[in-house]
DNA sequence: GTTTTTAGACTGACTGGTCAGTACAACTTG
DNA sequence: CAAGTTGTACTGACCAGTCAGTCTAAAAAC
């Protein structure tokens, strides 16, 4: 139940999340400066120090609140499937669900992920791996199970499966802005059960 | 038969693009210095900008070599495979191949390639047409002719392909730089052509 | 074949500007 | 009152780009 004081503190917090999120998506976290942000989040650069330590650290919060969500929508859209396939397509859906609702920070994800040497990519690291463990653990139990090939490198096909996503829908927004969710959707799901008999 | 004075030059720029490459795709495009590229490729500032305009422009000229050197990779792979099939493992053999020896143009591919308001986004939104539009020829002639699906997203897929390539050799790299190419290429053949029954 | 000249390649100190972070007095809201 | 916020002013580090000058391979002159 949090008071007065409290929600206005996570209000704040929250524009200045939403700038930061579509500042550092357009121009990076190096090219974008605190300024920028608190003129974006509407406060004063006082504000951005009062609620967090730094640069730095505004970032890895950032990056923290985004993955989060996108694990919670993973996990939610697991439970509400019944079989592996289906929990499989669930997942599909709800990723490029969460990009087009969060476009800036995927393109962040995409930007920052296989960085090396940056202060923030353990934390990046382990992120990423909460959400990739979801579908992980769909591909096992539906390998398990019979539904998929028995042999399939689980960790390879998750993190495979979360690669496509990412890049399908982050072209999808950049170029092709127009089409509908459900339109790739399906063209994704076509493509990756398409038996391209390579 | 270039003389000294080209030679000299030639070696310059090409310590220049290995320097900055290495550095850009570790720190990124604004963290790194034009002062840290100097010292990297053992030359002195002035060298960088009597070499290039600008450090804007040392970047897309970076961008263009390494693209240019994948896509004839690209070509070579299709040129020497008979069917589209066969292409199609050839072009994922020949893209891990390029990363495993490019790992930082391909970091930094990764990083730049859906960054949008960039000067140089134009560019580099070209270059990766070129070399996505080798692997839709191979699809498209593979559709055609029935050795895939008739009704593939020709377009997606390729840049699905391109795309799933890239994520999970990045991944490789990364994460598991002990795999070999073979074992990771015959994975991710696997996973493509798994029915995965979804 | 030796000396002189030329221009291409390179150098590194310097400049003007930018930016993260600090300081703080005044104002607002719970 | 206290927590949160504002606006402004400031500092010190850092950095892209410049420029006057050096070095040297090769062309020209002798």
């Amino acid at each position: 139940m949090p008071d007065g004081r409290t929600r206005r503190r996570d209000d704040t917090k929250q524009r200045l999340y939403d700038a930061a999120m579509e500042l550092i998506a357009e121009h990076g976290f190096s090219a974008t400066t605190v300024d920028d942000i608190a003129v974006a989040a509407g406060v004063a650069k006082g504000t951005v120090y009062y609620n967090f330590p730094s640069k730095n650290a505004l970032f890895e919060a950032l990056l923290r609140h985004g993955v989060g969500l996108l694990t919670t929508d993973f996990r939610a859209a697991v439970a509400a499937a019944a079989t592996p396939p289906e929990q499989a397509v669930a997942l599909i859906r709800a990723e490029l669900a969460y990009i087009q609702r969060h476009r800036s920070f995927a393109q962040l994800l995409l930007s920052e992920m296989w960085r090396t040497n940056r202060e923030w990519h353990q934390t990046l690291h382990l992120l990423r791996d909460e959400a990739v463990d979801v579908i992980a653990d769909v591909l096992r139990r539906g390998a398990d199970e019979g539904w998929f090939d028995a042999g399939l490198d689980v960790r390879m096909a998750a993190a495979a499966l979360f690669g496509v996503c990412l890049v399908v829908a982050v072209d999808w927004l950049v170029f092709e802005p127009d089409r509908t969710l459900e339109s790739v959707q399906d063209s994704l799901v076509a493509v990756i059960r398409a038996r391209v008999g390579i």
